[in-house]
Parts: C-alpha cells; sequence; structure tokens
RNA sequence: GGCCAAGUAGCUCAGUUGGUAGAGCAGCGGAUUGAAAAUCCGCGUGUCGGUGGUUCAAUUCCGCCCUUGGCCA
C-alpha cells in the first residue's frame, strides 16, 4: 500500500499554517514542507507570513529559507527540493505534511513536469529587449512561424508564455509544443490527499486579507523590505520583488505611490492572489478526489484532522 | 438665510453641441508545464439626485425642491 500524503492548500490568508501547526501539536512526528513560492527566499519574513522562529522551533519546516532574493529559481527546482526533503524525512521515520498556496508546483507534484530544457537567462534578457523594441505581438508573430502550436493558444499579450517558447526554441531548435506531452508524475510512489481549504463567504477572507496586510504594516514590512535593498543587489524586475506587498513597499519606497496607495494596492493585490488560488483549486484539483473545506467554518479543525487520521 | 460648485456603476470620475452613457479601480468568471505571490484573457441596465416645464425626444436646456462641499452673513 502506497504511504499517505496529506496536502493542506488553501489561498492566501485561509488559515492554513495555524491549521498545520494545530496537526503538528497532536502529532510530534510531522515535519512541515511549505509548497510557497515566495517563503523560499531568505530574509522575507513579514511579507511572506512565513512561520516564526518560535513556530519552526516547535516544529520542522522544509523548503523555507531556501534562496537569496536576488536568485531565480523555478518549479523543476521547486520539485528536486522536494523530493530531497521528502527522502529525508521518510528516512528519519517521521510524517510529512505539506503545507502552502503555490498550486502550480501542487500541480507539477501531482501531474507531473514534462521534460523541458531550463530556463536561460540570458536568451530571456535577449528576447525582453526585441520585445521592448518591437511589442510582443511581433514576437508572437515570430513564434507563430515556429512553434504554431504554442502561438496559436497564447494570447499575444502573454508575455511571459511567448518569452519562454521562443526561449525553448532558441536554445534547441525545437518547438516548445514537442516538449509538452507526457509528464512524468513525481509522486507515483504516494497516494496524496487534497486538503483544500475554500472559505464559503468570500468577503470573509477579504476581510482577513485587510487586517493582515494592515497587521504587515504594523510588523514592519517597510523596515524588511528597506533592509533588503540595502543587504542586497536587487531590482523591481526580480521575482522576489514582484511578490505580493513587496511590489508595492518598493513602489512607495522609490516615491511611485503614496503610503494610502501602497496599502490600497496591497490589499488588491493580495485578494487577486486569493482569488486566482481558489480558481486553480477548484478548477484544477477536482480530478483528485479533494476534500474541501471552509476554514472559517467552527469546527474546521477537527474536519481536517479526521481527514488526517483517515477517518471517514 | 444669500452666493457658488457638485450630485452619473460598489468607489473615483469622464461624457452626451438634446437621440436614455463609458473609463480606471473594486467585484465576478477563466487560462496556467522551469518567473507562478508571476503572466494573461473575458464579464458593465445604471430610476445619469427628485420633480415640473420646453421639445417629436431631456441624463443633457429652463424652473423649483432635496443632499453634500465651499465662500459670505
Amino acid at each position: 500500500m502506497k504511504p499517505a500524503l496529506h496536502f493542506l492548500l488553501g489561498p492566501t490568508a485561509s488559515g492554513k499554517s495555524g491549521l498545520a501547526m494545530q496537526l503538528a501539536a497532536r502529532d510530534p512526528a510531522i515535519e512541515i514542507i511549505s509548497i510557497d513560492s515566495a517563503q523560499v527566499y531568505r530574509d522575507m519574513n513579514v511579507g511572506t507570513a512565513k512561520p516564526s522562529i518560535a513556530e519552526q522551533a516547535q516544529v520542522r519546516h522544509h523548503l523555507i529559507d531556501t534562496i537569496s532574493p536576488v536568485q531565480q529559481w523555478s518549479v523543476a527546482q521547486y520539485c528536486a527540493a522536494f523530493n530531497i526533503a521528502l527522502a529525508d524525512i521518510a528516512m528519519r521515520g517521521k510524517t510529512p505534511l505539506i503545507v502552502g498556496g503555490t498550486m502550480m508546483y501542487v500541480s507539477a507534484l501531482i501531474e507531473g513536469l514534462s521534460e523541458i530544457p531550463a530556463a536561460q537567462i540570458d536568451l530571456r534578457d535577449e528576447i525582453g529587449e526585441r520585445a521592448a523594441r518591437h511589442g510582443w505581438p511581433a514576437l508572437h508573430a515570430e513564434l507563430a512561424r515556429v512553434d504554431p502550436i504554442t502561438a496559436q493558444r497564447l494570447p499575444p499579450t502573454d508575455a511571459q508564455r511567448i518569452s519562454r517558447a521562443l526561449e525553448v526554441f532558441h536554445a534547441t531548435g525545437k518547438p516548445l509544443s514537442s516538449f509538452q506531452g507526457d509528464r512524468k508524475p513525481l509522486l507515483s510512489a504516494h497516494a496524496p490527499t487534497l486538503i483544500l481549504l475554500e472559505p464559503g463567504d468570500r468577503s470573509a477572507l477579504h476581510a482577513r486579507i485587510g487586517e493582515r496586510f494592515d497587521a504587515m504594516l504594523r510588523d514592519g514590512l517597510l523596515d524588511e523590505v528597506e533592509n533588503l535593498r540595502r543587504r542586497y543587489a536587487l531590482s523591481a524586475a526580480l521575482p522576489s520583488m514582484r511578490c505580493v506587498g513587496y511590489r508595492q513597499a518598493w513602489q512607495f519606497l522609490e516615491n511611485e505611490i503614496s503610503k494610502s496607495k501602497m496599502r490600497e494596492h496591497g490589499i488588491a493585490a493580495t485578494r487577486q492572489l486569493a482569488k486566482r488560488q481558489l480558481t486553480w483549486q477548484r478548477n484544477q484539483f477536482a480530478a483528485f478526489h479533494p476534500m474541501v473545506i471552509d476554514p472559517l467554518a467552527h469546527d474546521a479543525f477537527t474536519q481536517v484532522l479526521r481527514i488526517v487520521n483517515g477517518v471517514g
């Protein structure tokens, strides 16, 4: 029988971490594997709602503080690091609990990734420069010549995906679409159980998001970003500085927007993020027979506990 | 109390030289294979403050009323 593997997934501010800590308090064997594309950055703590030092002392967390804010990484690197963490936990006879909200990483783990050449920053930069001169529609037209299948599914405005497709073509001489076929699942040795947190009342989640953003400001989000700017050679284009909250804090520190706009935009961006996470959960994970729980319900923890213990 | 300005989508506002109106934000839905907290796509009927008048036709012009803000008493 395949070992169980529990995923506790949900939109930002839905209370994933709190539930995970409660579960771990009941079962000392539990170690948490974070599945979060922002908590991997070192020194980005307040704005990513990273578990505190005290929480990390109570429960071992994996895949947080993995890279520097000047570095970039990728789903594939996440998956590789995930496998190492999983093996490490298994070797020590502990129980993994996967907690987070980066749905693309979840998808890569449970559905697999195709074998496609890795990102190439130099090609990416060159493509970006050409786009700045000619516009993305021109590059979309170029893509249509070398990879009509991909070009057809992408709107001429989707800069990031057009860039990636051209990058793969220039690196290999073959279209991206020729690589995308069978995915090799990474968790074929496990039986994943998806627990999806979906608030029944969206406006209640929005209220929590607003409160949490204000709490982050009180807890020194702006100081944190100032320190980051002092200690690292950062730019606004870096993935780390495009994270929700950091992007707006950066704009404020560059005097591009007022403090109230920063707050307003930060909250709005967080809401949009939550919405995208919910969409992904609802539509892409349905085939995996997820257990859906309202995290705002009074008995949410009991429900999660029952699923994790394999009851009902 | 007098004068002035404003009242249009949940919010901020644009607009119609008179033919019942549209942007941004918010909200909602969708896509998503090495940047994913990223990058995109789609969705707009609202007594145009109320009322009376002029007109074939008023959200638009005129009168009165209401509300808000400012100035003067």
